[in-house]
DNA sequence: ATGGTAGTCGCACTA
């Protein structure tokens, strides 16, 4: 079957509710992985997702902050979410789809990691680096790893290539792109053989953004962006992917989230 | 070298 997948921090659902519209509207995902919801379970737009022709939703929702959600029109055979770093953060969940051969799709946001990139003077630092590390371990200690078919999508605010940057040089001090970060992501792909379904349809030395400030006078004008956001496939699944868009006019729509949606087909 | 914007919740925090 040919499978339609995006995944997009939307900052606040219940603001962008008519972007989450439109998105569906316009590309007609099965699956939308959203990220930043900003909102308890009970305050998800259901409806609205509904009546887009999406029945099938996975929440992790939390008061205020983070945040994420599955939203679908292909059923779920099993929810999970899982807590990291032993926080009560909601910043994972993941849905077995009921596709020929199954499915685990898994949703993260990974803490942004404030703004002194030193674990020893900023704590926020200090967890985004254990929440990777914990990545690591949970996808190391999987057992079957040739079989598993698994798809990992999310904000995971880390850009590691140069070119996932605007100024590779101006940037390396910059939490989202700096050594120990970049390494750790290396770890966590190394550690189930991920593979980056963006880079495999856009090369390395080409720019490569899904997220641009909200603090820049003229975003497009200035495209001091980073990629952010990702989609991994396991070794299983390295052939099913056909092609990949970053919506990056979204960043243009009227109240627009600070990242774009990205978005892969696959044939499963 | 600095400050710039956005969202939620309530007048501070996270990003």
């Amino acid at each position: 079957m040919n499978f339609k997948l995006a995944t997009w921090n939307i900052n606040s659902v219940r603001l962008r509710i008519n972007l989450v519209e439109k998105l569906l509207a316009e590309q007609n995902p099965d699956v939308l992985c959203l990220q930043e919801i900003k909102c308890i379970n009970d305050a998800f737009p259901l409806k609205d997702i509904r009546k887009a022709g999406y029945e099938h939703v996975a929440i992790n929702g939390q008061k205020g902050y983070h945040g994420v959600a599955i939203v679908s029109r292909i059923p779920f055979k099993k929810v999970e979410t899982k807590e990291f770093c032993g926080k009560g953060d909601a910043r994972h969940v993941s849905v077995e789809l009921d596709v020929p051969g199954g499915l685990q799709l898994h949703n993260f946001y990974v803490p942004a990691g404030g703004d002194e990139p030193d674990p020893e003077i900023n704590e926020k630092f200090a967890h985004k680096l254990a929440f990777m590390r914990e990545m690591t371990e949970w996808y190391g200690g999987m057992k079957k790893k040739s079989e598993n078919r698994m798809v990992l999508v999310g904000d995971l605010n880390v850009a590691p290539l140069e070119h996932d940057v605007w100024s590779h040089k101006q940037l390396l001090k910059v939490v989202s792109h700096t050594p120990i970060e970049v390494d750790l992501m290396n770890e966590v792909i190394a550690s189930h053989d991920w593979v980056d379904v963006m880079r495999r349809f856009v090369p390395e030395t080409e720019k490569l953004y899904s997220w641009w400030s909200y603090r820049a006078k003229d975003w497009a004008a200035a495209d001091r962006g980073r990629r952010l956001d990702h989609i991994w496939v396991t070794p299983a699944l390295k052939d099913a992917p056909q092609s990949m868009q970053v919506l990056r006019e979204a960043r243009g729509w009227e109240r627009a989230s600070d990242h774009v949606p990205v978005i892969a087909t696959m044939k499963l």
